[in-house]
DNA sequence: GGTGTTATGGACCAATCAGTCAATAACTGG
DNA sequence: CCAGTTATTGACTGATTGGTCCATAACACC
């Protein structure tokens, strides 16, 4: 139910998303739907709220049950480059696309949007450290400021890949920013 | 005059300036408006065509009256964070900010950003070959990778500019992607 | 099976959207 | 000074926006 409101956005934008597309999207009519979610700005921060505590309970999972840190740290910049059509690409974040979308107008989607990247900040930093402890990562890093950097990278990334820049090359950039910003000594 | 077109678009995206937005910014009557410069997609492209040429005549200029290669990459990484009160990082990048918007809709303007980049990666990796022949760049560095690579830096930052990230923070985070992505050896 | 409660849908509303157009004002060259 | 052209304006339109509300349908409980 939330997982079609949340494509919807995703793919649309906040703006570009009319109540029709939701009520599309749900199959529900309009009563309905402010019945149960308020109106649209609820209904959107609820949405994005969800997204980023699950994409924060995945990271925290990966880094749980990773083999090393830097595979976390690989697979977190790497991630939405793997569909080889560009497809995943190019939907960009939800988070990403609708902060920039938003952050001027609506202080509450910047706030969120500071909130969810603190955690993914402090998960790529344990990352990092663990990372140095296996001996993948120079340990002269600072492991806050490199996985600010790291993120910085990725959210690079995710701009370049909602553009349709060509996969090989996205690739390429995520190689060039693993290996500059993670040196192994 | 399109200046003031370009402020009301930058600080609020596409589809959150309304034509309305737009004759108070030019203090045109909605007649004359349309005369000049047809519909509201139109003025909106060719403010962008003209933000992007605008900031690759910049680029190049910094290119061609640096003392070295490096400084011009220092600049573009740092550029929108000179400010002390975060507020330019604030407005983040015309370009930036509607291509995330756009992009999954409107077909041009992903191709536009993709041509935009094209050429700032073209000038960004002729930067990084000079700082190589100059000794700031390691030789074994892939000129147009690591222009690429950079570009994904920066564009990160201003994403983490956009949602209010705090200037101290994006400082750091920049030093960090200037030293990874551009050894000196 | 009847009754009180909740969920549902879509008619309806005012506001706003992008865009048109004809009347008028401001210029232009002769 | 005037005729012809161009630029400007704001009222107007039809469509769409987000949001309300009430009649009705589905439901649960006894």
């Amino acid at each position: 139910m939330l997982s079609a409101v949340r494509a919807a956005f995703w793919d649309k934008g906040y703006a570009g998303t009319s109540l029709d597309d939701l009520l599309t999207a749900t199959g529900l009519g309009k009563g309905s739907l402010y019945g149960a979610f308020g109106d649209k700005q609820s209904l959107f921060l609820r949405v994005l709220r969800e997204y980023d505590e699950a994409n924060d309970r995945m990271l925290r999972g990966w880094l749980e049950r990773a083999d090393r840190g830097i595979d976390v740290i690989r697979d977190f910049v790497t991630g939405s480059l793997l569909d080889p059509s560009g497809e995943q690409a190019r939907r960009g974040c939800l988070l990403a696309n609708t902060a920039m979308e938003l952050s001027a107008s609506a202080a509450e989607v910047a706030a969120e949007a500071r909130r969810s990247y603190a955690a993914t900040t402090a998960v790529l930093a344990e990352a990092v450290r663990r990372a140095q402890r296996e001996g993948d990562v120079a340990s002269r890093l600072d492991p806050d400021v490199t996985a600010r950097a790291v993120l910085a990278g990725q959210l690079g990334l995710v701009v370049l890949g909602r553009i349709g820049q060509d996969p090989a090359a996205l690739s390429a950039m995520a190689e060039a920013l693993l290996a500059g910003l993670l040196p192994s000594s």
